[in-house]
DNA sequence: TATTGTTATACTCTATAACTATA
DNA sequence: TATAGTTATAGAGTATAACAATA
């Protein structure tokens, strides 16, 4: 098989992705926390899910996410809620403090692309915006 | 601070990001590959840094790349190579197998994106590749 | 019986610090 | 002295399998 049309493309995709989690791996790195917790933070902004919810916006096994919000916990950034409608269930919730962590991250995220994106004009990010969202709209 | 206009472009930049790490992990651990190890391949496909050069080129510490050829080496995908020029110095070659798991994770990389930009038109695709390449001319 | 979550286990990834050998 | 690489150590992330409690 040979070469497709798409090849630049998705090897611009698989490089910006690097560069992307190299950036984001920083700025958790300079809270003391894994890509893998500002992420769980990030998802805790504005839901309050079970762990088994946790795991599946995560892609990651309950098990795993066990640890994680245990150690998130102990950290104080976390709370675990038992659920009111079922009491096999856990519900998770980020604390003030982890909230906080969570903005401050994404504001950080933000400041740390802004050279990256210096190099394309208004026009150039429009554009990139709207192909980017009709792709996500996909998955 | 507030928002500022790029933050939809950040958002999907983010997003974008864990969405293409979760099908390049996918893909490295159908070969029973972690997502650093077929990086290390993809690196490795036209290159045969020292252990050095390695650790930048993955932003890993050289402690880090020790282990992780360590364990590539005794599944017989890699190789050290002394260095004819400094005796202290290591170089790292992929074996035959090693080579062949890298295409094959590229080619199925490729194939596994397709979904993604199925939703993108060729004038879309254009684009994207042009201001994502020009974003990475910036890195 | 099926589901929710935790625990035990094993391995990979990761960095720091201390080390050896060479430059 | 400085550089290249390894090793010891410690901790986080990860999945699988087995488990307890509840549905």
């Amino acid at each position: 098989m040979t070469d497709t049309p798409d090849d630049a493309l998705v090897d611009a995709l698989v490089q910006t992705s690097f560069v992307v989690t190299g950036v984001l791996t920083r700025v958790a790195a300079e809270r003391d926390l894994s890509l893998t917790q500002l992420r769980m933070l990030g998802v805790l902004r504005d839901r309050r899910p079970r762990m088994a919810q946790l795991a599946a916006l995560l892609g990651l096994d309950k098990s795993t996410v066990s640890g994680l919000i245990e150690r998130a916990e102990r950290r104080g950034l976390v709370r675990r809620v038992p659920s009111a409608d079922d009491a096999r269930a856990v519900e998770v919730e980020a604390t003030a403090d982890g909230l906080t962590l969570a903005r401050d991250g994404a504001e950080q995220v933000g400041r740390a692309l802004q050279p990256l994106l210096s190099s394309v004009d208004g026009t150039g990010r429009a554009a990139l915006t709207r192909e980017l969202e009709r792709m996500l709209s996909a998955h």
